[in-house]
DNA sequence: CGCGATAATGCGCTTATTAGCATAAGCGGG
DNA sequence: CCCGCTTATGCTAATAAGCGCATTATCGCG
């Protein structure tokens, strides 16, 4: 990790749709752009970008199969960066609970 | 919380110096501006506005003292929000340690 | 009441982030 | 080889974030 590692992860999940994109991958399986743009409500360029910006942190990898691209959790995350997430997470399920 | 609660807590986190203050008012003790500017190398400015930045989210609260203002990590902070931070200043020290 | 010390704020500037639109690139099927 | 489907990317405009500098505000002290 570089001086402001940290920092540069904050950035990455102060985002609702790379929040969001997350989230949904978090379960550990994989996931095409398609299915993200519409559990999402995103655009295609849009929901693209997010995701590069989520493979480009680590968070994620991705996989060609045919004409889609597979996307899941990085499996090799530190376990640090892991307890992160799960926080993060877990409090969105608790503010989308309290939404509803 | 409101809809994106939780992004706008992860942008108030993507900054260093914010981080850096947050790790150091984890202790639970106070700290005044000139204290925190002097050991993160901030400005007094830039300090200044960083900290409204945290007591604008609910991170810190503030208490004038003659002619300071001491700062201190808000107590009546949510589990999960404690959560998250936990696991952030927890990987900021490791990366430290890392550096060091 | 003026002074020094500490902290906050108005202002202008620069840089970073994000989005949409259009286009290209990768793939399988006919 | 062209077509349709899926995904990535170049470009540009709009917005937000962050900083420094200067100024203002607040306080205790003499």
């Amino acid at each position: 990790m570089g001086t402001d590692a940290v920092t540069s992860l904050m950035s990455v999940l102060s985002d609702p749709t790379r929040l969001g994109a997350l989230r949904l991958l978090w379960d550990g399986q994989e996931h095409c752009v398609c299915e993200l743009m519409d559990r999402l409500a995103a655009t295609q360029s849009r929901m693209s970008r997010h995701m590069a910006a989520l493979k480009s942190a680590g968070l994620v990898v991705d996989r060609r199969d045919a004409q889609w691209v597979r996307y899941r959790r990085n499996p090799a995350l530190s376990p640090r960066i892991v307890a992160i997430i799960d926080a993060v997470i877990d409090a969105m399920a608790a503010e989308r609970k309290e939404a509803a």
